[in-house]
DNA sequence: CCCGAGCCTGACAACGTTGTCCAGGCTCTA
DNA sequence: TAGAGCCTGGACAACGTTGTCAGGCTCGGG
């Protein structure tokens, strides 16, 4: 008896990519249709003997249940859609995880996308998703009008949002508490005295963004300080934008002592600008990174949690499909400063 | 005219989840069901002003395809699975999203899910990418027996292996050379007068930590050097492990001068371990982490491209699909050796 | 004026499953 | 022993889509 299983070895009396199907497996059971329906669905009302002659025949057919026919007759894909960024940041892997293992124990497998912060892509995706049923959507927008989604959540796709909230419709959002995380944090350089604090974050048009520059504005009204516009860059977050921007606001006229960096990837840039620069530069970044805590200095965040941004949003998603949820609800999680060192330098002139 | 839209609307004559079909569609135009049909999928035969009127059932009846009728069909789901060990490890996220985006530009969703690194976990999760009937699925296998697809495989699901293989069946793999990856990194360290070398892994079941050791047990061997029991940890690569097995290692009656660490969790815990240390210890870790080259020293790794694995997997996996792929071959993918600091410490006794 | 070609259009079956409903055989009780 | 009720099994329709095929219409040529 061979250990192995070659590709192009076939089911007898199967033809390649033509599976066996329940009427099969009656027929070489010798029962009726239904009759296998019942043994695959473990439904009761079958003899101990008829049950064993039916799964001989699944055994020796290799059928599976076809869950494309099942999801038509029953409605219910069991599956939800996941939209998101990019997967491959480290901010989303343990989100999607998190949606992920929530959609295991109602039983439902995960879809994911990534937008690669595309409108486009996201609406193409998000109907995509509709169209292949899925039971709900977790959403992470690019976009910033989302009524193409309006019809499908009328014929009752649960819907909700994460991170960033939704353009023009009515859906639960579950988001952190960006402009008090930004405003902790560009306060916590303030308190150890820095005037002249820099800003460099990702696109104006990205939610998050947005609030978390609202949050460093109000956090330098609030102590009296006039904001320079050099002092403030938003933009595309690939390293050479990035490195530009910081350098620019460490070498301008009126150079800044300590830098508020908007999002991990922009952190991760401007600890590489500032490792190589004479100036000891005060830094505090919105998102933990791995390793902040052995680097020297060890590096000040605003950390977010995205696990339980993920998983809060699965939870009301399945609450929606169960009914017990109805009104379209914006949770607020709170962010956590952590405190490494980079944020408690004192400003050096 | 209202900006947004509450959960709660509904669109007259649907019925809640009851969404309308191409019948509906078809009535409401005053066209036959077919015509629906050649409309949405853009099939040449209409008349233009027939397929206006279509399209305009179809916008105010909110009308979307439903792909899993479609599916039954056709056949075809455009559809792949990916299993994983966890999508929250770095490694697996850029792993992932390289899937993803080959399956894009094949037209095909990506439904991924964990596996938790526990067999049983994968083969539900396979079984139920199979029932779903994915048209192909991309593999990291936690278990060491894959017997039960060949089922699958014979009835046509395309399948490709990647970052390990696969036990007792015949399919297409795509790996690392953990073997010779290993054996660079500790040859590194031999180099730089290492001796007394310690490495730490994962669980010996899992394929690519045994290669990993036996890439350091060559190396050694190739030194001539005989490796003491006390220098070798696999296990569970959980923190408290992992730190335990590095200290017993550090202080142990003939401590060690260096560590090959086997995977990036482990090359993390450890980095953490010698910063509280007081000897200089040198490191090679396997897999690249973020920030390594700025921590002081920086981190000496023999790096695997997540990203080219995914791909290439993929790329195979479509092949198959297009038939251009027949016989399951095994591909091995080099790894890369970055020298930043820490393999560079000399032994310090 | 008639016929055939070519173009639109729609009726119908099929994909594989599950829900409904009914038939037949059995057991149990009066 | 007859009737009621239960248990097992199966026939059939339906889910929403697409492929097949045939019918009807228009138009041009004979």
């Amino acid at each position: 008896m061979p250990e192995t299983t070659r590709r192009t070895d076939r089911i007898p009396g199967t033809r390649y990519g033509n599976r066996p199907t329940m009427k099969d497996v009656a027929a070489r059971a010798g029962v009726g249709l239904k009759t296998v329906s019942r043994v695959v669905n473990g439904e009761p009302g079958v003899t101990p003997e008829t049950e064993r002659r039916v799964r001989e025949a699944i055994e020796a057919l290799g059928f599976r249940r076809n869950d494309s026919a099942r999801v038509l007759r029953k409605g219910r894909t069991a599956s939800i859609g996941l939209v998101l960024e990019d997967l491959a940041d480290p901010f989303y892997g343990p989100l999607s995880r998190a949606v992920e293992e929530v959609a295991r124990t109602h039983g439902a497998l995960l879809i994911n996308g990534s937008s690669a912060e595309d409108a486009d892509r996201e609406q193409e995706l998000v109907l995509a998703l509709c169209a292949r049923r899925v039971d709900g959507l977790v959403v992470i927008p690019a976009g910033d009008d989302h009524r193409y989604l309006a019809p499908e959540i009328r014929a009752g796709v649960a819907t909700v949002f994460v991170d960033r909230p939704a353009g023009h419709i009515d859906v639960d959002v579950v988001v952190s508490d960006n402009f008090g995380g930004a405003h902790d944090g560009v306060s916590h350089l303030i308190a150890h005295g820095h005037r002249r604090i820099g800003f460099i974050g990702d696109m104006p048009r990205i939610h998050t963004a947005a609030e978390r520059l609202r949050g460093y504005r109000t956090a330098m009204e609030d102590a009296g300080i006039t904001v320079a516009d050099s002092w403030m860059s938003l933009g595309a977050t690939d390293p050479e934008r990035v490195r530009r921007a910081a350098e620019e606001m460490l070498s301008g006229p009126d150079p800044v002592t300590a830098i508020f960096t908007g999002n991990n990837r922009v952190t991760v840039t401007v600890i590489r600008v500032l490792a190589g620069h004479a100036r000891r530069v005060a830094l505090v970044g919105f998102d933990d990174i791995e390793l902040a805590d052995l680097l020297r200095p060890g590096v000040t965040v605003v950390a977010q949690d995205a696990a339980t941004l993920g998983r809060t949003a699965a939870e009301r998603l399945f609450r929606q499909l169960d009914g017990t949820l109805l009104t379209p609800e914006r949770i607020e999680l709170p962010t956590r400063l952590i405190t490494r060192g980079s944020g408690e330098l004192p400003p050096a002139d």
